[in-house]
DNA sequence: GGCGGCTGTCGAAGCGCTTCGACAGATGCT
DNA sequence: AGCATCTGTCGAAGCGCTTCGACAGCCGCC
């Protein structure tokens, strides 16, 4: 491996001269300069890391906490990472990546060792205990969610209630006036994240302020689970004319029950979801609802905590306004 | 931060004797081991990670390439991703994520700049220029996936080829004589993942060596692309009276659309998928099919490449076999 | 009783980089 | 002409750890 001393001695200048030019912290002369990037080229220079990080107190790592484990949104994580991945890589930055699971211990593991210079944390839950840590461990961090008590710590996400209120309320305008929302699995809502508080949270007070009947229950990705309870809240009174669904898992199960059913979509009753583009798109009827700006969200992440890293103070944190878009599943209430 | 030096000082030993006892790598009096110790627990002592991969040439990290495309089988990705960074959290090591794009020069510069002490790498293509220069580097690695050319280097993967005999010869067991083969989406033999092709040939092979008639066709996950190109392949003749379907995206385009046929599944075409447990289990009938034991995968990876990174020079390259799960979508043919 | 061989500990030399302070020489000002 | 000021470069001191070689003290052995 070539180190900054042989290229300094290729070039005949000092090993200082040389990090100076690479790092433009200090004015070196053009002529110099090139004759440094010369050697640089021919001897095939690159700076060793951790060399790097040991001096400089930067490694220039970011960690990210991702929820790995076999949820329904899978794809909405991927994306998630994947945008976080290539806006850390445009900053210079890589990814040290940790799962859920680690918990409290991965924070404090990865900061104590001085692995990171900051960290990224994704699925937010009510009473998260990785919060307090992070506040008092004091190391530069964004969350991908939020909760009440994220209070000082900044954060990202898409504003849930918001997307909830705007899916009920396109389906108010359409005259709906009985709406069921099948949610995501039980387990979600008990470990509290974030996100699927905050949606049905949005969907019952959007629901009170227009005033209309609308009610909704956790759901299982399991068809035959998830088709039972479907119809199962299709025999209620007020029967829903319709449904706003915020679990991708269980879409072919709602419309194969629909259709099972006799119920035309959207003629007979309508359907909202919230779900990446792509899948709203392959479904038989393709669904109108409200995408998780994942990439989006992932990019403003890193660039919020680099400018953490970078100590510059005004720390912002960011609700998405959701964005409705009308496709085929949706249509005024007949009858 | 604490040191090893301030433990050292509130030891009474010098730091090259905490360094030991840390390491085990010279015997230390149980006396003094148990002092370091006490210092380490009252000083909240961690070694800088930095510091420690400078001194001993060995980052603990291993790097991970992953597709985080937004292709159709990111759960089975994402399977792989968690298995590998529970494996290797279980070896004490972490996980530096790179993404496909970043290719070869990913490789390159991960080697050169010292980041990481191995590399794992998923979805090989055939021609896939990151294998030479993986051979050229020296690098310890391990493909996840395979290809001819893969040849000098250690690969894991579930065997494909055998995946598509298994269930060819399942429903050539239960009578079928007429198979179609769904397969990924275009792009993915386009840029010839090894994967799918392995699973194409396979199937191609087995259709032969047992006589019976078996075609197969890419396909794109949007509903009606799958649903229009699976009633055109059932119009032809001779009919199929059973599916493969190598593409977890358009299962639900599939059942809806053989519904709407008036398919029975079993009864009128049986239907076997490549797909993870959760997904098969998931369809408005159980689908008989093989999963991608993605986890147990990920674990051999990362044990294989530690191997090759304690210089454990017998690395072996491992083909797993597929496992059939015969749930309710399989039946004999009749008529 | 003297010697070889252990055992347990220490000091010092790196690992490859960044950064501070120093300073020679060129430049601008009065 | 003389002084202050830049500009460009250098040497050296770390960053926090690992590891090599040295060695003191101890044991058992002949």
């Amino acid at each position: 491996m070539v180190t900054i001393a042989d290229v300094a001695r290729h070039a005949g200048v000092s090993v200082s001269t040389v990090s100076y030019t690479l790092s433009g912290k200090r004015p070196i002369s053009a002529s110099t300069r090139e004759r440094i990037a010369r050697s640089v080229a021919e001897l095939g220079y690159r700076p060793n890391a951790t060399a790097q990080a040991l001096a400089s107190k930067r490694t220039n790592t970011l960690a990210l906490m991702a929820p790995l484990r076999a949820d329904n949104n899978v794809p909405v994580i991927m994306q998630f990472v994947a945008g976080i991945a290539a806006a850390a890589r445009d900053h210079d930055h890589d990814i040290l990546l940790l799962t859920q699971s680690e918990g409290v211990e991965g924070v404090r593991r990865v900061r104590e060792t001085a692995l990171v210079d900051a960290v990224i944390v994704m699925d937010i839950e009510a009473d998260d205990a990785r919060l307090p840590v992070l506040r008092a461990l004091g190391l530069p961090a964004v969350l991908i969610g939020t909760t009440q008590k994220a209070g000082g710590l900044v954060w990202v996400d898409l504003d849930f209630a918001r997307a909830a209120e705007a899916c009920v309320e396109h389906l108010v305008e359409l005259g709906h006036g009985s709406v069921l929302m099948l949610g995501s699995p039980g387990a979600v809502y008990e470990r509290r994240s974030g996100y699927a508080l905050a949606f049905a949270a949005g969907f019952e007070s959007a629901v009170r302020r227009h005033g209309i009947d609308g009610r909704w229950c956790p759901s299982e990705p399991a068809y035959q689970a998830a088709s039972a309870l479907l119809e199962r809240e299709l025999a209620k009174r007020p029967r829903p004319t319709a449904l706003v669904v915020h679990n991708e898992g269980i879409l072919g199960a709602v419309l194969g029950t629909l259709r099972r059913l006799d119920l035309r979509v959207p003629e007979d009753i309508s359907v909202v979801a919230l779900c990446p583009e792509q899948t709203a798109v392959n479904q038989v009827v393709e669904l109108t609802g409200v995408a998780v700006p994942a990439e989006q969200i992932g990019r403003a992440a890193v660039e919020m905590v680099l400018r953490q890293v970078d100590g510059d103070g005004t720390a912002q944190t960011r609700l998405i306004a959701p964005e409705l878009t009308i496709r085929q599943s949706t249509a005024a209430r007949h009858a």
